[in-house]
RNA sequence: GCGCCCGUAGCUCAGCCGGAUAGAGCGACUGGCUUCGAACCAGUAGGCCGGGGGUUCGAGUCCCUCCGGGCGCGCCA
């Protein structure tokens, strides 16, 4: 409803200054920046001021005096050195959102968006790092659903690299374990993936102590690609249950996927070879006839670098033959813009509890009808910023392929990585320096088996939640006291990877992640839980909520909204989708955390000051109950898109 | 060396395309529970927006420069 007001004023200020001035200009849209100034400021007059030499307030005056009337406004009003302020008709806009004619917009570009996030190596357990990711992932792939965006959800899986091949390694070479007893150990006490965590730190040290055992690692690489051998065998064993172990980490969430690309198949569907040809044939790399890149085919430094001066070349594919990680990568975006002339197979993985089915690539035809993925308009990457050096040069592929419109559709969404807290290093015993000690975060390694596995945070936030959930309502049952602890444990996690902006480092500490006071997912939770409570107390004492339709008239609705609280509440409410949209425009999921918050204290605020129902007068206790409902609505919505769950009590 | 990111209240961070008096949470200090349950609310203190130049009607925001910090720059992924 704002957002068409919003068109609305735009639109015939266009028009007006047109036929007005002659001249033709973006009318752009800003919050007055105080909220008693009025809904929308028009700041045209300063745009017009150049033009027309003329000072800007009486270009406003004219425009305030002149503009042709607008249904939903009830006023213009000049302020500062030239703003146009405008008011909107309460009674009108409030019995708007009663009748439900919010109208989501249609979204500007109806094709297919991919979002690939997560991607993690299955070789050891999802860390907090993985949850930065895939919770910014998760939540904008909710943000463009709900702007009507048809969205498919990747999450790539190397179950082929290094990483993989060095817990092969050590069950393999250092523990001399067979495909049997592996099998046992995923069936086993300990979760598995805490157990290849553990493996994989040990074969990285065991690698810096012994540096001849990295025989072993080419050797199982080798075995992996020829998909022959014992080796061979394990990696798939163990890549496919940790795949497992990260989607039931994730699930638990919220974090569902559509398909799960694996490298696998990128080498058996010979999905390379057919990039690998196209890129020579237009020229986009060269076979390198001397030099320290000699035999490699290279892509010119130039087409990527932003070191203008000397720019490295990037090797594609090495001088024995093999294709690099970036080579691999470049055959997989072209893949997602359906520009390699070939797909996947696929088979279904699992079903969600939801009904929701994840689908997997697999290189044999399926004999039933599958889904088809892939071949989106726009692609979104979710990749940590250390990498964006190989996301240019994925892009760069593509261009050098004339592939321009899809490299500019393919947007590297990245984020700054999630390092420790001092204090929460200290915690978990790892060792410091002085000079670490010092540093407002320390940068932890998964190699050495260092950092803060996903599991274990979320039980510990669940057992904290649980403290409180027992300690309020020891009358509910225990089933259920572990499910609201666990949906506020949840939502304390996503909100608090959510707030920061994704440029930001978070240092990640234990005792703000376990908060719930303050500006954190639970306060969010609470305040929707407030105004379900006033419901649910409604009914206990035998009423009924009202017909808000039939007694809330525009009329009724104008009286009170009359005052500024009630108003400037109800406004802040139905904003839900603009600050969506907002966020949206700037790739920022944590401007719709940041508005979710402002709801809510918007909500305590109404709470505290408005006893809902104590109240005597009847048209004021149907607007105070209707207000309770929407905002329970808009509350539930925004943190709906957050994905984080309402909890019936807390 | 080159490139990218960051520097805003004691701490952690917001600040939309340059706009009106720079905001929030935490921490500190004062107050508020007669249950629509305080995981809340009200209030106080706290700022040369890293420094310096510029652009303009106007700069936390854009440009240049310096200082401080982080991250990248491999025939690893």
């Amino acid at each position: 409803m704002f957002q068409q007001i919003e068109q609305e004023v735009a639109r015939v200020f266009r028009a007006h200054v047109r036929s007005r001035y002659g001249a033709d200009v973006q009318v752009v849209l800003e919050q007055p920046k105080q909220s008693a100034f009025g809904e929308v400021a028009v700041p045209v007059a300063f745009q017009l001021a150049k033009q027309l030499k003329q000072a800007p307030r009486v270009i406003a005056q004219q425009l305030a005096a002149e503009l042709p009337a607008i249904p939903s406004i009830e006023k213009l009003e000049v302020a500062g050195n030239g703003y146009i302020n405008v008011r909107f008709h309460r009674g009108a806009y409030g019995h708007g959102l009663l009748a439900g004619l919010e109208g989501a917009a249609a979204p500007k570009d109806p094709g297919k968006i991919i979002v690939e996030h997560t991607n993690i190596n299955p070789n050891k357990a999802a860390h907090i790092g993985h949850l930065r990711n895939a919770i910014l992932g998760d939540t904008f792939v909710r943000m463009l659903r709900s702007a009507g965006c048809p969205v498919e959800v990747q999450n790539y899986i190397d179950n082929t690299g290094v990483q993989v091949a060095d817990v092969v390694v050590g069950f393999h070479y250092l523990e001399h374990q067979t495909i049997e007893q592996v099998r046992a150990l995923i069936g086993g006490e300990r979760p598995f993936d805490y157990v290849c965590w553990d493996l994989y730190a040990r074969v990285s040290s065991y690698y810096g102590d012994h540096p001849e055992a990295l025989a072993w690692r080419a050797e199982t690489l080798h075995a992996i690609e020829a998909g022959e051998g014992v080796q061979a065998e394990m990696a798939h064993l163990v890549a496919d249950a940790i795949v497992q172990a990260h989607i039931r980490t994730m699930l638990r969430l919220g974090v569902v996927y559509d398909v799960l690309p694996r490298e696998s198949e990128i080498l058996h569907l010979k999905f390379w070879a057919t990039a690998f040809e196209q890129l020579k044939q237009r020229g986009a790399i060269h076979l390198e006839a001397e030099g320290k890149n000699k035999g490699c085919w290279v892509m010119r430094g130039a087409a990527f670098s932003q070191d203008a001066e000397n720019p490295d070349d990037k090797v594609i594919v090495r001088s024995n033959g093999t294709v690099t990680y970036v080579g691999k990568d470049i055959a997989y975006q072209m893949w997602k813009f359906g520009l390699l002339g070939k797909d996947f197979y696929y088979s279904r993985l699992l079903t969600y509890p939801n009904g929701h089915e994840l689908w997997v690539s697999t290189d044999q035809a399926p004999k039933v009808q599958t889904p088809r993925f892939g071949a989106g308009s726009r692609v979104y990457n979710v990749i940590d910023s250390r990498q964006s050096y190989l996301q240019d040069v994925v892009v760069a592929g593509l261009r050098a392929l004339e592939y321009n419109d899809q490299a500019e559709r393919s947007i590297h969404f990245s984020y700054e990585m999630v390092a420790l807290s001092p204090r929460t290093c200290v915690q978990l015993g790892i060792a410091l320096s002085e000079e670490d000690r010092r540093r407002p975060y320390v940068e932890v390694s998964g190699r050495k088996g260092l950092g803060v596995k996903a599991d274990d945070l979320v039980n510990e936030l669940i057992e904290t939640a649980l403290k409180e959930v027992d300690s309020r309502h020891p009358e509910e049952p225990v089933e259920q006291r572990r499910r609201v602890a666990a949906q506020i444990a949840i939502g304390a996690l996503r909100y608090f990877m959510l707030k920061y902006t994704r440029n930001s480092v978070i240092a990640f500490d234990f005792q703000e992640a376990l908060s719930f006071e303050g500006e954190t997912g639970p306060y969010v939770q609470y305040a929707a839980v407030r105004a379900g409570n006033i419901l649910k107390k409604l009914e206990e004492r035998g009423e009924s909520v009202p017909d808000f339709a039939a007694e809330l008239t525009a009329d009724a609705m104008a009286r009170q909204l009359a005052g500024e609280d009630f108003w400037q509440l109800l406004l802040a409410a139905s904003k839900v989708d603009v600050a969506i949209q907002r966020a949206i425009d700037s790739g920022e999921p944590a401007h719709v955390a940041k508005y979710g918050f402002q709801l809510a204290q918007a909500f305590n605020n109404f709470y505290h000051g408005y006893p809902v129902l104590s109240e005597q007068n009847r048209e004021r206790k149907t607007f105070l109950l209707w207000m309770t409902v929407y905002f329970r609505n808009q509350l539930a919505k925004t943190l709906g898109v957050l994905g984080i769950d309402v909890p019936v009590y807390m």
